[in-house]
RNA sequence: GCCGGUGUAGCUCAGUGGUAGAGCAGCGCACUCGUAAUGCGCAGGCCUGCGGUUCAAGUCCGCACACCGGCUCCA
């Protein structure tokens, strides 16, 4: 007899039984898939055996959203066993929209077979193949994957486990490793669909064979199974690639792969950024300085670079010499810190410059203007004196927060990064760093991710990352501390002691890369930028041919203002040109025929709020004076 | 770099071995127009490149380049 608990306070008691029938009798198996039995998370046809809290885990929960998808996984896996006998298994999570799984497929598959696959697991399903779990020691576990199913990837995984005993989840004849929960029979994966095919390694190292991963996806119903694929396709139309070519504001060319061309409507953005971002950078106390993007490969060697990252490097060579391209800005601006004695009444030294930085990224990676070959980082070092790391570091998360969230409305996550293999230094400077940043993290009150073994080559750091259109994340801002470099390039100050003594160093970036930035201002605004930073700002409709004259003159008038502005002189209709003006995502529009010539007004238009009625000129720039701008 | 896919007009795409097409954009003409597409006409192509198969290649094969989706790597 055992008795359940339901977290209301409900309790049943029953003779045996499973988890699923204890929560039908408590009243709570409704939309269940699986169970939490003591806080662990079981099966519907887990056999009870002990009291205690039982809850449902519901399909549309995430994690019941996280069982199914994995659950869909196995019966992907089932079907591409019917279908190419002799696969073998990699690993098939469950992951953020979906699942995938990675197989040696003999022949291999492409896309065109996914509705094969699709159609033999929607037969699979409804036959109600149930699902059954069995435990059994590692060895047996090992045996049944070498000799029945012959999958040397189940087994290289199984023996690396540090449990005796490890379970497998059987349906049918296929059979997986796995810690479940699962759905109790197939028939419960009803709606998902495949997504695509891709190539990854054997455990991600690209050392190892290659194996096919099949992306797919489940969710609890059809609803939201269709508002997905929905959310995919409307998030592809605002992919800045697209974006960036329908709106004119850059180009990727075969004559340069990986580095972007910026259109005239591309740098009015760039511009008010790089406007802005000064701007703001002086009230910050920053100075700002600009090194070259071609210094002696000497430099390169002392600061390590060649050692840690001559891979992604170009080098080049003057009057027989040997140079290399810049692939990061901190060697030059090193060199400007030891231009003269600094004093510690200096420090902290907050010396910004927007670098263009060329790296060597392989030809796969390429990505939009999110990956690049050539990018502008909004770069900063600092330089101080080791207890004023922690204010420095506050101050660099304080701006970050305020660019990305209060100038655009950004949501962003925090990642710390600590120590690689390959890198500089000793263990003991790398604690001090590593717990400097925490320190700042945790006094900021800043909710963070840990990333281990990620941090720069120099240093460990605090990464920034923004979301693109279809959830993809981008890093921007970085925070990395750096005992390194003031030591192999002997920077000093020197303090009231009238003694020299070594900064501490900080890099930076808030934007990250300006391109990769911009990449994500166009995904997030879906190229509706805000005001301050369209680069049109109004467009003048004349309704007529015979209102051009007029139009000009309100343009000129506009001009003047420093609002930027142009005229539609097109033989077209009113609605058209309304029609073009809105496709272009230009904030205003300012219709102008007769009634405006004759009262000297306009008869504006907002791309969101449509028709704004006929007013005055005088009443107009005040509007457009009221539109956000941070400077 | 690796796996898979794609490459035809400025853009989006038809064209499955036999004379290169459409819509949009562009240009011209007519219309002089009031809040999301006026009509008619014209022009636009080394079908990514290089090789090969074939009487014949946009179409089949190979290689290269670029791009797309992933993996690895990364701002």
């Amino acid at each position: 007899m055992y008795e359940l608990k339901e977290p209301g306070g409900k309790s049943v008691r029953l003779e045996e039984g499973t988890a699923g029938e204890a929560l039908k009798k408590l009243g709570a198996g409704k939309g269940a898939i699986a169970a939490i039995l003591n806080g662990r998370a079981v099966d519907l046809f887990h056999p009870l055996n002990e009291d205690g809290e039982i809850a449902p885990i519901t399909a549309g929960s995430e994690e019941g959203l996280d069982i199914l998808r994995h659950s869909a996984a196995h019966l992907m896996a089932q079907a591409v066993e019917e279908l190419y006998p002799g696969t073998r298994y990699g690993v098939g999570p469950s992951i953020k929209d979906g699942f995938y799984y990675d197989m040696e497929i003999p022949g291999g598959i492409t896309e065109e077979d996914l509705p094969k696959i699709e159609k033999e697991m929607r037969r699979l399903a409804k036959r109600s193949i149930p699902v059954e779990r069995r435990e059994m020691t590692k060895d047996d576990a090992i045996a049944y994957f070498r000799e029945v199913k012959n999958d040397p990837f189940k087994v290289e995984i199984i023996s690396e486990l540090e449990e005796d005993k490890v379970s497998l989840y059987f349906q049918g004849n296929y059979a997986d490793l796995c810690r479940g929960p699962h759905v109790p029979d197939t028939s419960w994966i009803k709606h998902f669909r495949l997504l695509s095919v891709a190539g990854a390694y054997w455990r991600g190292d690209e050392k190892n064979v290659m194996l096919t991963r099949v992306y797919g996806t489940a969710f609890a119903d059809e609803e939201a199974l269709e508002a997905y694929i929905r959310r995919m396709e409307e998030a592809r139309s605002r992919d800045h690639r697209r974006l960036g070519r329908e709106l004119d504001l850059f180009s990727l060319q075969p004559e340069g792969p990986g580095f972007p061309f910026f259109h005239p409507k591309g740098m009015v953005i760039m511009n008010q950024l790089t406007d802005f971002w000064r701007k703001e950078h002086v009230k910050r106390g920053y100075s700002e300085i600009r090194t070259p993007l071609i210094l002696n490969r000497d430099l390169w060697i002392r600061s390590g670079h060649w050692d840690h990252y001559r891979e992604n490097m170009y080098f080049t060579e003057i009057d027989e010499n040997p140079f290399a391209i810049k692939p990061m800005n901190c060697p030059g601006g090193m060199l400007v810190y030891k231009s003269q004695i600094r004093s510690y009444r200096d420090l902290p030294l907050r010396m910004a410059e927007l670098g263009m930085v060329h790296r060597h990224e392989r030809s796969g990676v390429l990505h939009g203007l999110m990956r690049v070959r050539c990018f502008t980082q909004d770069d900063a070092h600092l330089y101080c004196r080791p207890d004023q790391v922690k204010d420095e570091i506050i101050g660099i998360m304080d701006l970050c927060d305020f660019i990305y969230r209060e100038v655009f409305g950004f949501k962003y996550s925090i990642e710390l990064s600590t120590r690689p293999e390959n890198s500089m230094g000793s263990e003991e400077q790398w604690g001090i760093a590593e717990r400097a940043l925490k320190e700042a993290l945790d006094e900021r009150g800043a909710e963070y991710r840990l990333n281990p073994g990620d941090g720069a080559f120099y240093g460990p750091k605090i990464d920034f990352h923004l979301e693109d259109c279809i959830g993809r994340t981008w890093q921007c801002g970085t925070i990395q501390l750096d005992f390194q470099m003031p030591e192999k390039f002997d920077l000093t100050y020197i303090g009231a002691d009238g003694k020299e003594h070594r900064p501490v160093m900080l890099h930076r970036t808030v934007l990250g890369s300006l391109e990769r930035f911009f990449g994500i201002l166009i995904e997030n605004f879906a190229g509706a930028f805000p005001y301050w930073i369209a680069p049109v700002q109004a467009r003048i409709l004349p309704v007529a041919g015979d209102f051009t004259e007029y139009a000009r003159k309100v343009a000129d008038e506009l001009r003047a203002e420093g609002i930027r502005v142009e005229v539609d002189e097109r033989d077209e209709k009113l609605g058209k040109k309304i029609r073009d003006a809105q496709t272009q995502k230009i904030p205003y529009m300012a219709v102008v025929g007769e009634k405006e010539r004759e009262s000297g007004g306009v008869a504006p238009r907002e791309r969101a709020r449509g028709d704004l009625g006929a007013m005055s000129m005088a009443r107009f720039k005040e509007v457009l004076a009221e539109e956000f701008s941070p400077f």
